[in-house]
DNA sequence: GCCGTTTTCGGCCCGACTGTTTTCAGTCG
């Protein structure tokens, strides 16, 4: 785990003992801020002296101390102490969807409960409904809780959920009356992972919607149905999401719409922008509001300044509009800030990384050259394994020789598209490649890739990738951390330096679009970028369906602010083939 | 604990749903 996450985890973790020892709320929020700070950086805030944490929006003195504190010690005093009162499994009855800090409090201060076995216990004894505010409902609601969690597998790749949240959309605008229907949330601003799935609805006739929503296929639980929000457990696979359905009026959709695409922090920035000119900003619209009423301004009949459209809201609070991808409070909604104009889906032409029969891809040359060219094209790479890639069926030197050869008449017979003869060469662990510099010579394209040794501590990582990017006959550096989201964690990059190594070399840091890898993720592109380096996206195919992951990689990507001149898969044929033989 | 076009004190985003309340607290996003 790199510093900045440990150090995040720990302020996590105080900003939760904080609030159940009864601390100042807004001390806690400063804690969770903290947080999510220190994890957003890409730079090593043990590196950092006091001025420069200092710097960083939502750390002040205090925080930045304890930072210092970690880096001179390993560990923070005020954490320690809290570790000592609160013990461990309370945090764990903390997780437990519908379980806040006050309930968690009284069960813990009250009866002694201390851990989930504990809870049960108590649960199994009805030594739970003495306690104030906990009625028959709400500790059954507690019972479930434990259960879900029992099989909760995380956060959902957006791979997985992006499909559900579709089949959703589409489900609810074939119900009568139904006028609207989008989905928001993380999902919208194309993260990696998502918690739960959000619908906007607008709808004539609500009931029916409602009804609809609920009793949609594979609704396992239904955990609330109000009056404007339906909230759901439905099954994925072997999983259950949550999903919610906002009901909304047409009048305010792209209040709503802002509202539930978030992020939590962006919005808040929104807000208090709002307040600072006198308005007042919620899922409703954006309303004048000198603070002196009791009630919203959308219940006092208030006409609001703006509430159809995001866009009109942004310029009434005199913002360039930000794309969702971007809502990410990183400094977009500040005063003068230019929006990028990000790549986008069909700016993507050349597919630089895919597999064949060859090594451990389903489809011939020519079949992945058709679905190619059926997606506008221009071009495609062939790259299969390398021969240390034995478990993919890596080519030796002599089956490659012969695969090259085969590239090569396949692109005489199809007209179309251009296929490039290349590999996906293991860059082994101390850096060098699979093959020797006149074979890789004889290539079109040379993908480096770690596929071994993903344990390697970052030193040896980065020495390892940096190699490989100063290479002269290496173009793209394949999922340069090897991280597999949710079961391998992969290299610790070092990106500023990585990202600075690939711009001096001409090599392009590539976002693998597989929703299980996505890698680079967005801070690293965002950081590469800052360096000057170029930015590849590929699908890394290996199976027809694998050209459909290019969405997530162009989402993750302009969450990183890649344009598509920084793209080499959006380049024109000339200009790719130009970089590809100024390596030769 | 953080922050400043209300700047070193006094604020700190806003609303819906649920359950246990008889007017609201807790949780969530």
């Amino acid at each position: 785990m790199s510093a900045n996450s440990e150090i995040a985890e720990i302020f996590d973790r105080m900003a939760k003992m904080l609030e159940l020892t009864g601390a100042n709320r807004f001390r806690v929020n400063a804690h969770a801020k903290a947080a999510r700070v220190i994890r957003e950086q890409t730079t090593d805030v043990t590196t950092l002296d006091k001025k420069e944490l200092t710097k960083l929006d939502g750390i002040g003195d205090g925080t930045a101390d304890k930072i210092l504190e970690f880096a001179a010690n390993g560990d923070i005093d005020e954490h320690d102490e809290l570790t000592s009162k609160v013990p461990e499994g309370v945090l764990e009855i903390l997780e437990l969807p519908g379980v806040g800090p006050k309930t968690a409090k009284l069960m813990w201060e009250e009866k002694g409960i201390t851990d989930i076995a504990g809870l049960m216990r108590a649960i199994a004894d009805d030594a739970l409904l003495d306690l104030k505010g906990l009625g028959k409902k709400s500790v059954e609601k507690i019972e479930r809780a434990i259960e879900f969690q029992a099989k909760d597998q995380g956060r959902t790749p957006i791979g997985r959920a992006m499909p559900l949240a579709e089949r959703l959309v589409e489900a609810m605008r074939g119900v009568t009356g139904v006028e609207r229907v989008a989905y928001a949330g993380s999902l919208r601003r194309g993260q990696e992972t998502i918690g739960d799935i959000d619908i906007l609805c607008v709808a004539k006739d609500r009931e029916s919607a409602r009804e609809a929503f609920t009793s949609m296929p594979g609704v396992n639980e239904v955990l609330a149905s109000g009056e404007t929000k339906s909230s759901v457990r439905i099954e994925q696979g072997s999983r259950l999401i949550q999903a919610d359905l906002r009901l909304v009026e047409e009048d305010h959709w792209g209040a709503a719409l802002m509202y539930f695409t978030g992020s939590k922090d962006h919005n808040v920035r929104l807000r208090e922008i709002a307040i600072k000119k006198g308005l007042t900003l919620n899922e409703y619209g954006l309303f004048e509001d000198d603070g002196t009423h009791d009630t919203p301004p959308q219940s006092r009949g208030v006409h609001p300044v703006a509430s159809m459209t995001e866009s009109s809201i942004f310029e009434a609070l005199d913002r360039a509009f930000v794309v969702p991808e971007l809502r990410q409070d990183l400094g977009e909604t500040q005063e003068g800030w230019e929006a990028p104009d990000l790549i986008e889906l069909d700016d993507i032409k050349a597919e630089l990384h895919a597999h064949t029969r060859a090594s451990d891809g389903s489809m011939t040359i020519e079949e992945l050259a058709q679905r190619a060219k059926g997606r506008g094209f221009h071009t495609i790479c062939v790259t299969d394994h390398s021969k240390s890639s034995t478990i993919a069926n890596g080519l030796d030197e002599d089956r490659l020789r012969a695969h090259i050869d085969a590239v090569r008449e396949a692109n005489q017979n199809m007209k179309g598209i251009t296929i490039l003869a290349g590999s996906e060469v293991d860059i082994l662990s101390d850096g060098s490649l699979d093959y020797d510099d006149d074979l890789l010579a004889a290539l079109d394209i040379v993908v480096a890739s770690p596929h071994a040794a993903l344990t390697q501590g970052p030193k040896e990582a980065n020495a390892r990738l940096l190699r490989a990017i100063e290479h002269s006959l290496v173009h793209i550096i394949g999922h340069p951390s090897g991280r597999l989201i949710a079961s391998r964690e992969g290299f610790e990059l070092d990106i500023n330096t990585l990202g600075a190594a690939a711009k001096e070399h001409a090599v392009a840091l590539e976002v693998n679009a597989n929703p299980k890898r996505l890698d680079l993720r967005d801070s690293h592109v965002r950081a590469a970028l800052a360096q000057g380096a170029m930015i590849a996206i590929d699908c890394d195919v290996h199976r027809p369906n694998h050209y459909d992951f290019l969405r997530y990689g162009v989402l993750t990507a302009r969450r990183g602010g890649l344009t598509k001149e920084r793209c080499v898969n959006a380049w024109s044929q000339a200009e790719l083939g130009a970089w590809l033989t100024s390596k030769r």
